[in-house]
DNA sequence: ATAGTATTATACTATATAGAATTATATATG
DNA sequence: CATATATAATTCTATATAGTATAATACTAT
């Protein structure tokens, strides 16, 4: 799996660069994706949704701020918690990306059926619960 | 397959971490798995089995090296080519890498049977065969 | 009130990862 | 033989990732 992992990150960055992306990179991709499905969000919940490290995104959301893809929002009734957004910029973007990851898709599941598709999205959601329920 | 790629490659760090084991982390492990496997292996080998960048790769066997796990062995016929062998040193951590990767699969396949965990491992395989066949 | 604990995010630091360009060597071709 | 091309590895550079330590704020129990 950590070789699919690196496999698929790499080619993911080739796609993006191939097709004209060079508002984002491939890491950025994967938080704007949680950012699209849910414009408002506490760092704490993309690292949530990402699986990384909240110090992984203090630095991430730094730079995509830098390139105008996402804001920070300070919350006003709990000053310890910011909110991210992203920008209309980033929001452009969006079909692209989904045109992009079904590319990234037809790479991955070639010769696969919806079935084991099906099947094997339902094996990957129970080891994500298994790290879930060790606390990881 | 990217989240459970971060979450297993935190837990694996933090495993060996906890066991005492402090010759080498995670990445070099998965790097020492393929060379406890065969001993003596070229670079390009090694890139191939891991997945790993050749560039990666340089600067990991440099550090790898700095702290007594692997020898560069240069290859007398072919003057291009360097053979990347583990020492004693590193040799004497398999048992516990093995009951480490033991205690790792534990938590990744908690209540699957081991029909599942084949059927999982053939999917894995074939999408591994996809990239291969792109040329990735 | 306040002392202690939990939560949220960041700064700092170290390693991992990989692309582009480069160097050296080997092989193929005219 | 000379030149072009392919292969193997490295250097240089940039980003991604996460751990430890820290700071600020919120919550809880007395």
């Amino acid at each position: 799996m950590t070789q699919i992992g690196r496999l698929s990150s790499r080619t993911w960055e080739r796609l993006l660069k191939e097709c004209g992306v060079d508002a984002f990179n491939g890491a950025q991709g994967r938080i704007l994706y949680v950012l699209w499905e849910q414009e408002m969000q506490t760092i704490t919940d993309i690292a949530k949704q990402t699986s990384l490290a909240k110090t992984t995104l203090t630095s991430m959301l730094d730079r995509m701020e830098g390139l105008g893809l996402v804001e920070r929002v300070p919350d006003k009734n709990n000053r310890r918690q910011t909110f991210v957004t992203i920008t209309d910029k980033a929001k452009q973007y969006k079909e692209k990306y989904d045109k992009l990851s079904d590319d990234m898709n037809g790479i991955f599941y070639k010769g696969f059926t919806d079935a084991e598709i099906a099947d094997l999205d339902s094996y990957l959601r129970r080891i994500l619960e298994n790290f879930e329920s060790e606390g990881i």
